[in-house]
DNA sequence: CGCGAACAAAAAGTCAGACTTATACGTCAC
DNA sequence: GTGACGTATAAGTCTGACTTTTTGTTCGCG
């Protein structure tokens, strides 16, 4: 999904970076970049390449003398799509896909409202489709197909909300819809609330009623985490 | 503030990064690697080093045969601290931190009543002594020590949430009230409502009042943005 | 005239090796 | 014990040669 390890340099990144999101390294660990890139088998420039981009995430810091230490987990650039998606793939993804869904509780209702108020006709138009789709896939183990429609739908929201930040949300959110139905075993059809309640927003975002577009978009992420908490334990 | 241009390929960035963000190259212009190293004087490989780290932003993609080619703006991480520091400083710098400042909007007080369940005793003390100090700074053109002590403040407050990812914003919110006041000219004392609010804020986090937080936190915020349509037109 | 295949050029990508520079750490004198 | 000094280390930088991919052109055939 989005971008397959392009370059040598690439490919050492995708084996090392979920390495170290998994903290498979512990904050303070020296790498040096000559052993890197022997293990790695490619020449210093590509492995001082993949650790500039590491470092541009701040996963690490390169220091003279001292070597290439793996910065602790609460300075990560965590909203870098990227990184989000080593986490995802890592140990503790049953976490990170909370914290993420605690963030899309505070954002995809505001952007809601305000998507209600910018959205064009044709955003309002999308919106239904997808609203439509995600119906057509409720029923009957279809969650490939209703995936992609709740990912457009929720992407169509933060992108009408025109805010670009919001908007930048749309791969984060795709992420974590795309982690939910695939790594936590989902062999149940998805909550037919849930359903309803995306047609109702579609709705309400034509409308142009905003405060009713933010409440229900509040309900569906809600729901979203009611769900999380059940399948995994601890709050 | 944090990361002075570290190594040459990190003083190429803080050239390049800029222009790249302030749209001196429209979305599709071809950048040759080999004439970027001759334009800053360095070899190819720091150029590719530097190449690398936007392309790990989103702003540029590297293709053979073709060269480094400028992403449209909306493809850019623009939740990478650097990105939104470039921005800051380029032109378009009101309408950016119009959009911060709605997301802040939409996080701050949904994590100040998460704040006021997770925060710790300890954050509580530096969470009122930062208020404390926002008084004692609010009068007689002493900006900048109310600056120190309001990015302290939120920081704490998005910290205390206990959810990482609006932990991680302390740094973005800590740009957006920099950029407020240094840029903007602030000629006046900070508002007293403003004042007031964040020590109710803080009392309300001690006192485990959540929808108390969030409700103070929201005026807060909606006062920040308030704040910046007086100063700059259009909605 | 249109279309596909072969070809050539251009730019990034890769590599190896030599050299420079900053800096942590150990040593020694005081 | 403390400070100055020297040294080893690992990142940083540069250069030049070579490889690979991809685009665009040209040429031949239908």
């Amino acid at each position: 999904m989005s971008t397959p390890g392009r370059g040598l340099h690439g490919h050492v990144l995708e084996r090392l970076g979920p390495s170290i999101t998994a903290g498979e390294y512990p904050p303070g660990s020296v790498l040096r970049t000559d052993e890197l890139a022997q293990r790695f088998e490619v020449s210093r420039s590509v492995m001082r390449e993949a650790v500039r981009v590491l470092e541009s995430m701040h996963l690490v810091e390169s220091r003279r003398r001292v070597g290439v230490t793996v910065r602790p987990a609460n300075e990560w650039n965590v909203y870098d799509p990227q990184v989000i998606r080593w986490r995802l793939a890592g140990a503790d993804r049953s976490r990170q896909l909370r914290s993420l869904t605690v963030l899309r509780c505070a954002v995809e209702p505001v952007a809601a409202g305000l998507a209600a108020k910018h959205a064009t006709a044709e955003q309002c138009a999308e919106l239904t489709e997808c609203a439509l789709g995600m119906v057509a896939h409720s029923r009957g183990h279809k969650l490939e197909g209703y995936l992609v429609h709740d990912i457009a739908f929720h992407r169509i929201v933060l992108n009408a909300s025109g805010n670009e930040m919001f908007a930048r949300l749309g791969d984060v959110v795709a992420e974590v819809l795309a982690g939910r139905t695939h790594h936590q075993v989902m062999f149940e059809d998805p909550d037919p609330a849930a359903v309803t309640l995306h047609v109702q927003v579609a709705e309400a975002v034509r409308a142009g009623d905003a405060v009713r577009a933010e409440a229900l978009t509040r309900e569906v992420v809600l729901g979203a985490l009611q769900e999380l908490d059940i399948l995994s334990p601890e709050g």
